[in-house]
DNA sequence: TTCCAACCTGTGAACGTTCACAGTGCGCAA
DNA sequence: TTGCGCACTGTGAACGTTCACAGGTTGGAA
């Protein structure tokens, strides 16, 4: 606290000099090596507050070769990417998550090919200890890369192709969607069609695959279109089905966001919700509870997905053995729109 | 590339031996120094590719006192701050913006006292170089603490308080404001109600005053109420503001977030837009579009601000002089709610 | 008493850079 | 020829940690 105090940031041979003790014992107090004697400890302790030390975090990743920093990589275009509810809740999940195990968060985006080679080169340089990957598309170029560099990754949802290798936590799609059909089934809903996400994502695919678990022969080509899991292209996809089927009396939109803008679609073409079109929608993001009418939809944790992912990464990071991926179970809920 | 390179990755020294030269000039070659010869640096570049060599920032770090990292602040309760389609903007702008001058953007949140604790603890441990403030309260405390800090800091939006103190690009909120305040006037509006964001945020402050520089006397303190930037926000300001006057005939409301939330209340209430009630938003963020009817509202230019911001900070972390702040005009964007 | 383990401490080396400094060689003017 | 400046190069030291190792004390068992 002295004014007189140089710029200059204590160190820890400052601590060690004030305390009156060695620089090795300063740093064994530090880092909770049992070996500290009582008395050691305190003078440690009270030569930190007093001196305000605070550890370079860069020298000590230069010995130990770790840094206490992991990377988020979106591998999507922005634009979609912030627009989703879904990555905001994930991103604020992780970010507290691992603020609170004092592990720093970069961002980096990999949309194009000049993101992909900045990211591979911030990791090449070991200048972060992990990976969190987020709706990565199957057969996305940096999974191979990562594998490559052999840095400890862990996937938001499954990547696609990659299970075995990339743990992974995420909802379970599949039994999500057969529950929302069932529903949609038991409400006497004869004509029902289905608004999927990119094929090449899980949420896309396992949906799709729930839906067509539940309807069998009558899941056919021309009742599925396939959105971006964007508003437009739920707005896009909507405006196809009607064209396409305009007797349908049902839709399971793969996401929330996609469903409102299939919403939007069914207003302008004079349909009523749920009067003579239902509409199913899946996350239960905040979204949800937004439109009008309130979506019927199939919630999953995403907090929990969230949680459990940074878990498993910071498990990844400083333990040998690969943790399990993890599948949570999603719920119904039901509102007004179906 | 060979099979047999061991687990450690290539240091400047490789690099040294497979050129040819020694370490000092490898890192002269690497860092644009002028006196190498051509010879020498082609030789380097040649080693570099050859060993995959990426520089240890740790290590650069250590030496240079660099690190080639900024910290953003998100000092508000992050759901809010999630929900907002102008963080993701200003989120995503910045960090491609800054990605391409190869800084890492880490993101920390300081919502609670635990929170910041950390965050000064990261910036006094001298692992950032810069610090971006985002959506920065009046009296936040984290303002004082990185002043005592002395580290480059710039701001989204004005810090009310300490605007000759922390440079910061924003939109001209004021102005905004009386563009619309204006255009609803001209429109025969006789009764102009208006929701506020927080008054302890520049926006919230200045586009009441814009409000009212239009106003006059017509703004009293019953046609105006405080909202918080988040919908159900707008939805409760909305309420509040039929309760006290049922015959209002317009809304300015400060966020295009808030005005959907003041949509619904409307709506809810009876009141059809624009015929009964016109309402004027404020930042034309993706939402303005997409509600019913779509919001006439104030285009701040977001982008700019996000770009300029990040400009300003990477300024005043190399550069020793303050850079100007600096205001961007807003436009006004008709669509049908007004 | 002697010895050994358990506890605690200090010290040198290493992590991978950059920086400052001391050269070296060369061309050109004196 | 000598000298001088310029272009370029190599080397030691430093950045602030942690780690491994080599002790030094102490207390109790043999």
């Amino acid at each position: 606290m002295s004014v007189t105090s140089a710029r200059r940031r204590p160190t820890i041979h400052d601590v060690a000099r004030v305390s009156g003790v060695s620089r090795g014992t300063v740093s064994r107090a530090l880092n909770g090596d049992p070996y500290v004697s009582p008395a050691a400890l305190a003078a440690v302790r009270r030569a930190v507050t007093e001196t305000g030390y605070v550890v370079n975090r860069n020298a000590r990743s230069l010995v130990t070769q770790r840094n206490g920093t992991v990377v988020m990589v979106l591998s999507e275009p922005q634009e979609k990417l912030f627009e989703d509810p879904n990555f905001s809740l994930l991103l604020r999940v992780a970010t507290r998550r691992l603020a609170v195990k004092d592990v720093a968060l970069v961002m980096m985006v990999a949309g194009d090919d000049g993101d992909r080679e900045r990211v591979v080169r911030y990791l090449r340089g070991g200048h972060a200890d992990g990976v969190l990957l987020l709706s990565t598309h199957a057969g996305d170029p940096l999974v191979e890369e990562l594998e490559g560099l052999a840095i400890p990754a862990v996937a938001c949802g499954a990547v696609l192709g990659r299970e075995g290798i990339i743990p992974y936590a995420a909802a379970d799609d599949r039994e999500g969607a057969r529950q929302m059909t069932q529903y949609l089934v038991e409400q006497g809903r004869k004509k029902i069609a289905t608004i999927t996400g990119p094929l090449d994502t899980p949420g896309g695919l396992n949906r799709l695959e729930g839906f067509c678990d539940v309807l069998g022969r009558k899941a056919t080509k021309k009742l599925i279109v396939h959105g971006d899991y964007t508003r437009s292209g739920g707005e896009a996809a909507m405006a196809e089905l009607l064209s396409r089927a305009p007797d349908l009396d049902a839709v399971f939109v793969g996401s929330d966001l996609m469903a409102a803008g299939a919403l939007a679609t069914l207003r302008v073409n004079g349909r009523r919700v749920p009067e003579d079109v239902a509409i199913g929608g899946f996350d239960d993001s905040a979204v949800a509870s937004s439109t009008h009418p309130p979506l019927t939809t199939v919630r999953q944790p995403l907090e929990r997905v969230a949680e459990e992912t940074v878990r498993m990464l910071l498990e990844l990071v400083d333990g040998a053995t690969r943790p399990e991926s993890i599948v949570l179970a999603t719920e119904l809920v039901i509102r007004d729109s179906a």
